[in-house]
RNA sequence: GGCCCUGUCGUCUAGCGGUUUAGGACGUCGCCUUCUCAGGGCGAAGACCGGGGGUUCGAAUCCCCCCAGGGUCACCA
């Protein structure tokens, strides 16, 4: 049989970080077994329901490289794939239940629910649990409820006392008690199926062989399970993943700690492919040393067997954010150039480089690629490039504290500068000549050149200084000793 | 609280009865490269494997109990 995953998500929000973990999963997983990835959207709370949310959703999942085989915008023979347009499938299982004896009509208030549910609270119930009041309707009250348009929800009819085992492909066998469970609610009043109805008739109609999910669906299995026994269908293999926290504590993902949406990543500037090999360790790993994949190479190592039992794991900023930087430090200038602009274009930010040359914006990149970490780094690495410094006074006077021997060097500077040729300001030479000056001077090393970068460029750390004077070039540097002094 | 899952350096993990003085990566620290910051190279510290019992010649690895953390108990997904 081919393999067919799928990714479901509700649209109720934005997409999550974590999402595209677990999406990742199932569509490497699909991708390694020659099968198919689809893409499905559980759209059947109205309530929560958020306009627009879909094509966010589907456009970060294209921004960070997946495609898929079926679902929306590409349709595909198991459609439509928007579960608020397959409600009258829903309802023919949910009858189709009823009349097996699996499920029944459900006719209590919700002022009744929530009564009974204070009620057993008062009681000191361990849980809390419908207590099964319309079971015992007969078929003729029914008949009479739906005459008279009684609003109703179907409910799930949980046997007694049974065992269901669950063979979860990292967990092993993971065993539940029918008694622990309760008749729930599978169709709404609304006439919208609710997620545990939903899923089991379109994973079953879709084909879907393999549902990786995070483990806060583990609970919710055997309710599954039964629906599938019920209808008589072969359920799919279930494979429960670990979900995300933070760092130190056991807090799932924050605001408060950075980004937790995934295009929020994106806008930040962080790189696509490091996102998806950070992401694929979140979970997994191949078993030796290695930790850098590409997504293709990620595909052929991935199996089920490498994904840890543990319940949470931890997002850790920091290696993200080196992995990140690892990710733009191997890159070719070329493609860095041009992944920086299409950020900056297609998140709207100002580079500050309007009036430069491409040349030469590329010779500042080139200065600082590894030195950052993110493309929002950018800017701030390479501010004196594109505007003259704010220089601080008592920085300028940090490493030579007596102005006379400070205004000296600097004008010995600017005259050396001045007479040197401008086919001749080369790094090197200009390595060279500072060096042969400050030896007359009687100067230290960094005394005389953190000065000199200080009162060009207003900052302590920058890439090697004559690189930079190199390429903001001869008459930019004359300028800015000039205006200090 | 009921049910279920999990428990190795600060973090993510390797380990699936002996080859382990428990390996790697991030982070931290030190040295080298040097005009600073990065980067790179080299090196160090860092877990007695949640605790306690067993099983075994031998356990991080198997069993039991406890503890801790997490998930879940909706006409939400």
């Amino acid at each position: 049989m081919k393999v067919r995953t799928r990714m479901a998500p509700s649209p109720t929000g934005d997409y999550h970080i974590g999402h595209i973990r677990t999406l990742l999963y199932n569509y490497a997983f699909a991708r390694k077994n020659k099968g198919e990835f689809i893409i499905r959207i559980e759209d059947t709370d109205r309530e929560r329901f958020i306009d627009g949310a879909i094509d966010r959703i589907l456009d970060v999942i294209s921004d960070f490289g997946f495609d898929w085989d079926e679902g929306p915008r590409v349709g595909g023979k198991f459609g439509p794939y928007l579960q608020s347009e397959r409600l009258p499938i829903y309802k023919e299982y949910a009858e189709k239940l009823v009349k097996l004896g699996h499920a029944y009509y459900c006719f209590c208030t919700k002022e009744r629910l929530s009564e009974l549910k204070a009620e057993q609270e008062r009681k000191g119930y361990p849980v809390t649990k419908y207590d099964k009041h319309c079971l015992s309707l007969t078929d003729e009250k029914i008949a009479e409820n739906l005459k008279n348009n009684l609003p109703y929800v179907i409910r799930q009819k949980v046997p007694e006392d049974r065992e269901i085992k669950l063979k979860d492909e990292i967990l092993g066998e993971v065993k539940f008690q029918t008694k622990d469970i309760e008749d729930g609610v599978l169709l709404k009043s609304d006439g919208f199926p609710v997620y545990h109805l939903a899923v089991v008739v379109d994973d079953y109609l879709m084909g879907i062989t393999h549902v990786l999910r995070g483990v806060d669906w583990l609970p919710s299995t055997p309710k599954h399970l039964l629906i599938y026994e019920a209808l008589n269908w072969e359920p799919p293999k279930y494979a429960h993943l670990p979900n995300l926290k933070e760092v130190g504590g056991s807090q799932k993902l924050s605001k408060r700690f950075g980004a937790v949406f995934a295009h929020s990543f994106l806008e930040e500037g962080y790189l696509v492919p490091a996102l998806v090999n950070f992401v694929m360790l979140l979970g997994w790993n191949p078993g030796d040393e290695r930790e850098v994949f590409s997504l293709q190479e990620f595909i052929k190592e991935f199996s089920l067997e490498r994904i840890h039992k543990t319940d949470l794991v931890a997002f850790d900023r920091e290696k993200l954010l080196w992995m990140n930087g690892y990710y733009i430090r191997s890159m070719s200038l070329e493609a860095l150039y041009d992944a920086l602009l299409d950020w900056s274009k297609k998140f709207n930010v100002n580079l500050d480089v309007e009036g430069y040359s491409k040349e030469y914006v590329k010779k500042c990149l080139e200065l600082v690629k590894d030195r950052m970490r993110k493309l929002n780094d950018f800017t701030d690495l390479t501010s004196y490039f594109f505007a003259p410094p704010i220089v601080n006074r008592e920085l300028s006077e940090r490493y030579i504290k007596d102005p006379s021997v400070r205004d000296k060097l600097l004008s010995e500077f600017y005259k050396l500068y001045t007479d040197i040729d401008s086919g001749k300001w080369g790094k090197d030479n200009l390595d060279k000549l500072s060096h042969e000056l400050i030896l007359d001077l009687g100067l230290k090393p960094k005394e005389a050149f953190m000065t000199l970068r200080i009162i060009c460029l207003g900052k302590e750390a920058t890439p090697p200084l004559f690189d930079v004077l190199h390429t903001l070039g001869k008459r930019t540097v004359l300028e800015r000793i000039k205006s200090f002094i």
